[in-house]
Formats: C-alpha cells, sequence, structure tokens
DNA sequence: TCTGGGGTCCTAGGACCC
DNA sequence: TCTGGGGTCCTAGGACCC
C-alpha cells in the first residue's frame, strides 16, 4: 500500500505500479465548506461550520479545525456550537456547490467514461482501460488530485483498488487530501482489521445487532457463517455484508443511472397547526416536485407524502394512480389526500413532503394513454384504443409500464388471443 | 443534544393471480 | 383439524448514505 499526501511526497513505501487496483473513489475533501473558504481565504485555518442558524437546523458541513471539536455533519446545530463556540457559521450556497462539481465531474471525465457520481461530491472511476494511456491507478489518482487542486483549490482524495468498496474505505482512509491504492493481493489485510462500522450498509442499529452476535471487525464478520448473520439481520443484508468482508464486490461502474424517486420536503421551524398553511405547503412541494418530473422527462405513478408530528413520530402514505402525471396540481391533489386522512385529527406538523415514485418516461405510450381519463373509465375501451392507433405491440410494450389491475389484464390477454372471442 | 433534505434499498403483509 | 405455493403488485416502515 502507498499514501502520498498533498505535497506529492510519499509518506510510506514506493507507489504501486500494480493494475489489479483499477477502481478509483474520489471524494471532495470537507466540499461544501472547502467551496465557501474559496470565497472567505481569512477563515483559512479556523474552524468553519456550514449551514442554517435555525432552532432545528444542523451542520452540513465542517472544516477539519471544526471536527477536531468534535463537530461532524447532521449534527444538530445547537449541539455543535456548544462544542465549539468560537466556530464561524456560514450559509450554504447550493449553486456555487454544483457548479464546482460539474467542474470536478467534468475533470473526471477527461480520464475516463467510465465515471459514476455517487453523490454532489464523490464519484467512482472505472481506469482499467485508461493505464495504457495515463499510467498505472496511482499515476491516475495522483495527476487527478493535481488538476482538480490547480483548476479549483480544492483538495480531493482518492482511494484506488479491485472493488468499489474497498476503493471507497480506502479515499475515507487518504482523507484529508491523500491517496492510497490497495492492491488486489492486500485486500483481505486491508480489510479485516477494520470495524465492522466500515462495512458499506452498517449503521447504528445494524452495528449493534452484529455487536450482539460478538462480531467487532470485518474478520469476525468474514468467519462467521452467512446463516447467522441471516437470522440477525435478514437474507440480503447478510449476503451483502458477508460477500463484501472478503473483498467481493461485483458491482461495476455505471455513469448513468435513472431516477427511481424525486421529492421535497419541509422542516417549519415551529410546528404548524393551521390546515390551510399546510395545503399551501402541499402545493409549493407538489409543484417543485412536478417541475422536475417535467424537466427529467418523468410521469410519476405514484404519490407518496411524509409527515413528520411534533414528537418526531413519522409516517408516510402513498397512492398509486391509473395515470401518470407531472401535472403539480394533479399531485397536490392526491398529497391533500393522503395528508388529510393522515391526520385527521389536526396535530401539529414538524415536517411535510412530496415524493413522487413508479417514474415512466414522459415520451413513452403510457403518457397518451394513461392521461386521457376519458378513456380510461374503461380498460377495455383504452387498449382497443391503443392498438389500434399504434398497433398490438404497443399496447404489450404498455402493458410493461402500467398498473396491473384485473381489468388490464383481462384485456390484455383478450388481446393476445383474438380468436378467444 | 434533539434531531435537514436529498435519495436508495430491504422487509413484510395482504391482495390477487395462475 | 388443516390450513398449496409461487409470483407480482401495492403499501408502510425502517435502515442507511451523503
Amino acid at each position: 500500500m502507498s499514501k502520498q499526501d498533498g505535497t506529492g511526497r510519499q509518506t510510506t513505501d514506493e507507489p504501486s505500479d500494480d493494475l489489479s487496483a483499477g477502481i478509483l473513489h474520489l471524494d471532495m475533501d470537507a466540499f461544501f465548506a472547502s467551496v465557501e473558504l474559496l470565497d472567505r481565504p481569512e477563515l483559512r485555518g479556523r474552524p468553519v461550520i456550514v449551514g442554517h442558524r435555525g432552532m432545528r437546523s444542523v451542520v452540513t458541513a465542517a472544516t477539519y479545525e471544526a471536527r477536531r471539536y468534535g463537530v461532524n455533519s447532521a449534527m444538530p446545530m445547537a449541539v455543535a456550537l456548544r462544542r465549539c463556540p468560537q466556530a464561524v457559521v456560514l450559509e450554504p450556497h447550493y449553486e456555487q456547490y454544483q457548479r464546482w462539481s460539474r467542474h470536478v465531474m467534468a475533470i473526471l471525465g477527461d480520464m475516463t467514461p467510465l465515471v459514476e457520481p455517487l453523490s454532489i461530491d464523490e464519484a467512482f472511476l472505472d481506469v482499467r482501460g485508461a493505464t495504457g494511456l495515463f499510467g498505472p491507478p496511482w499515476a491516475i489518482g495522483r495527476a487527478l488530485r493535481e488538476r482538480i487542486r490547480r483548476e479549483t483549490g480544492l483538495n480531493a482524495s482518492v482511494g484506488a483498488a479491485a472493488t468499489k468498496f474497498v476503493a471507497k474505505l480506502a479515499s475515507g482512509r487518504a482523507k484529508p487530501d491523500g491517496l492510497l491504492v490497495v492492491p488486489e493481493r492486500d485486500t483481505l489485510a486491508f480489510l479485516h482489521p477494520q470495524p465492522i462500522s466500515a462495512l458499506w450498509g452498517v449503521g447504528a442499529a445494524t452495528e449493534e445487532k452484529l455487536v450482539r452476535l460478538g462480531l467487532r471487525t470485518i474478520g469476525d464478520l468474514a468467519s462467521t457463517p452467512v446463516d447467522s448473520l441471516a437470522r440477525a439481520i435478514g437474507d440480503a443484508g447478510a449476503a451483502r455484508l458477508h460477500a463484501l468482508s472478503w473483498g467481493r464486490d461485483a458491482r461495476a461502474v455505471v455513469p448513468e443511472h435513472d431516477e427511481k424517486s424525486i421529492g421535497h420536503e419541509m422542516t417549519f421551524e415551529r410546528d404548524v397547526l393551521d390546515r390551510a398553511a399546510l395545503e399551501r405547503e402541499l402545493l409549493r412541494l407538489s409543484t417543485r416536485v412536478a417541475e422536475r418530473l417535467r424537466r427529467g422527462g418523468w410521469v410519476a405513478r405514484t404519490v407518496a407524502v411524509k409527515v413528520r408530528f411534533g414528537d418526531f413520530r413519522t409516517i408516510t402514505r402513498s397512492i398509486t394512480v391509473p395515470e401518470p402525471t407531472d401535472v403539480a396540481e394533479r399531485i397536490a391533489r392526491e398529497a391533500r389526500t393522503l395528508y388529510g386522512a393522515a391526520n385527521a385529527a389536526g396535530a401539529g406538523i414538524r415536517l411535510i413532503g412530496v415524493r413522487a415514485e413508479n417514474l415512466l418516461p414522459t415520451g413513452s405510450i403510457a403518457r397518451g394513454l394513461w392521461d386521457d381519463d376519458e378513456t380510461w373509465r374503461d380498460a377495455e375501451t383504452t387498449i382497443d384504443a391503443v392498438a389500434d392507433r399504434f398497433g398490438r405491440g404497443a399496447v404489450q410494450r404498455a402493458s410493461l409500464l402500467g398498473p396491473a389491475t384485473a381489468r388490464r389484464r383481462s384485456a390484455l390477454s383478450r388481446l393476445d388471443d383474438p380468436d378467444s372471442e
């Protein structure tokens, strides 16, 4: 393994020229806070927290100087300021973060088309096809770090390994402002001493269950039979964690992901009792959701509402509608109905949210089909009409996208076999 | 200490179908 | 006393990640 510090010096042994570590994970250091410091260089070296000043706000990002006082992301602002009263608190500027993020991602895209953004400030790269041009993974990681630093003034840390999971762990270990290569043959030696909480998908709840089984390190988990794990944390989680603990992670680097849902939510400064105010907020949130649906070319079949009461109890209610939609008023209407049923007693509300799920491409045949309330009154009429207009193949494709009601199925099966009548 | 906002994935039960 | 079984869809909740 080799680590390189911010000056480009090697801090341990020689850099590995091993080609086996072809998956890179690049993570910007304290990204939001670092972007803010670009405009406020006089604050460098001081504890800086990014976040709103509201009574119910949390820390969005913190510089390493602030982290030394025990300040972390997602921590309530009140707690953070108690731990570090001298911290400078800055309002977030998301447009700026987006802008710098696009710049960084473009730099990554110059190295290889196989870039998978994970969030605004991190990405995986598959550089196995780029080594002929740019050298071994460590050289690529160094070049990326240097170019990002030069063009943006921001620090990025890079991990390189044979798999996504190990690469991500390596970048975390390299922070801040470092590069760590884990050749494939060193994977288990790197992995097994680390705590189980380092595993992707192990949070507080899962960690407690695993500790109850007497497991503390990834090595402990690796030597535990999958069945025992499954009894504690479920089949899927057990299989995934066990595979990860042996360095097995077959997930490829995939540049494009379809969105699965689009939502917005709002926490009020004080609990809200006024029904009219809540309905206005539902309409505002629905409007933002609908705008993003249209911009992305989606229609949604499911509308979900999230409600958090004054005591923090949180519920969700959802409804799948026959006609997919990207219309704000339509989404808001479902949201109001769901909310009304969920809070009939009119309890005080801390947070309200609207989410669109079950997204379909707007351009699909489904759109014209399910937006038409008139014909949809009769499923068979609709299907016949679509078959007339677009042919039976179109109906088959549409049937994969739509709600699987008994009537539609029977109508479709009749269509499959015209002689059955 | 008192808990944001954007998401993804998994589980589990009931309805329904074959 | 005996209760089939597998697959899919829908809904609700929870864990997790950044």
